[in-house]
DNA sequence: GCGACAG
DNA sequence: ATCTTGTCGC
């Protein structure tokens, strides 16, 4: 990777290191172009077993357009950091960095399981991961992100591909976008050499018929069954 | 002080 | 994240 990753000994520590690596964020769209054939789209998800001081992570890299698995990797280990609202990224960076870097194909874009721009201090785990390794990321998460300056909810039409945009102090920070018709939205934002409606547009042909990313299942579902095997 | 809070 | 069966709908 570029730039190396250690663990804070603090939550005061670990914030600064955020605002320090921020700086560092390339918001433009230098990662591939949504729909360009042969990009390779890899997935990373991570699972925990606390009791047994254990986090186990999971990359999985698919062809962005036949969503076919091109390769797979695991990597185990202790648990680095708590989990802090604001800072999963400390929790979460060592194993999916140790994953990627077993990974046999070299990821065009990568697709986390939470926020990037759209976070408390607009550097969340995908924004985090994507500083590190210089890769293209977006941030897809499940739930809406805490920002400062919520802007009143405005209604997300029913069907597929409708979004609303996710204000922060008057920025558009991520979009609320509606992977399937009637279904509760995901959350996305931008990572790194990313805009917003690239990470949009990456987004809609990985969740074709499912809510979440086929990238963030697989990575899930791969991360949950090491964790059982062991780790 | 209390609630909210990616995974 | 994780603890967990059934159930409704296509």
């Amino acid at each position: 990777m570029t730039l190396p990753h250690t663990t804070p000994a603090s939550e005061a520590e670990a914030v600064a290191v955020q605002l320090r690596l921020r700086e560092r964020v390339v918001a433009d769209s230098s990662g591939p172009a949504p729909g360009a054939p042969g990009t390779v789209v890899v997935g990373v998800d991570v699972a925990y077993d606390d009791d047994r001081d254990l986090v186990a992570a999971a990359a999985v890299a698919l062809d962005a357009a036949s969503l076919e698995v091109v390769a797979e990797a695991t990597a185990a280990g202790p648990v680095a950091f708590p989990y802090v609202p604001g800072l999963l990224a400390f929790r979460e960076l060592p194993a999916v960095l140790a994953a990627l870097d077993r990974l046999t194909v070299a990821p065009d874009l990568v697709v986390c399981d939470g926020y990037g721009l759209a976070h408390p201090r607009r550097f969340g785990l995908a924004s985090h991961l994507g500083v590190l390794t210089d890769l293209p990321t977006i941030g897809v998460a499940k739930n809406p992100p805490p920002l400062a300056v919520r802007e009143p909810p405005r209604p997300l039409a029913p069907g597929r591909g409708a979004t609303a945009p996710l204000l922060d102090a008057g920025d558009e920070v991520g979009r609320a976008l509606r992977t399937r018709d009637g279904v509760r939205p995901v959350y996305v934002s931008p990572g790194h050499r990313t805009t917003l409606d690239d990470a949009c547009a990456h987004t809609l042909p990985l969740t074709v018929g499912v809510r979440l990313p086929q990238t963030t299942r697989l990575a899930d579902r791969l991360c949950r069954d090491t964790l059982a095997s062991g780790g």
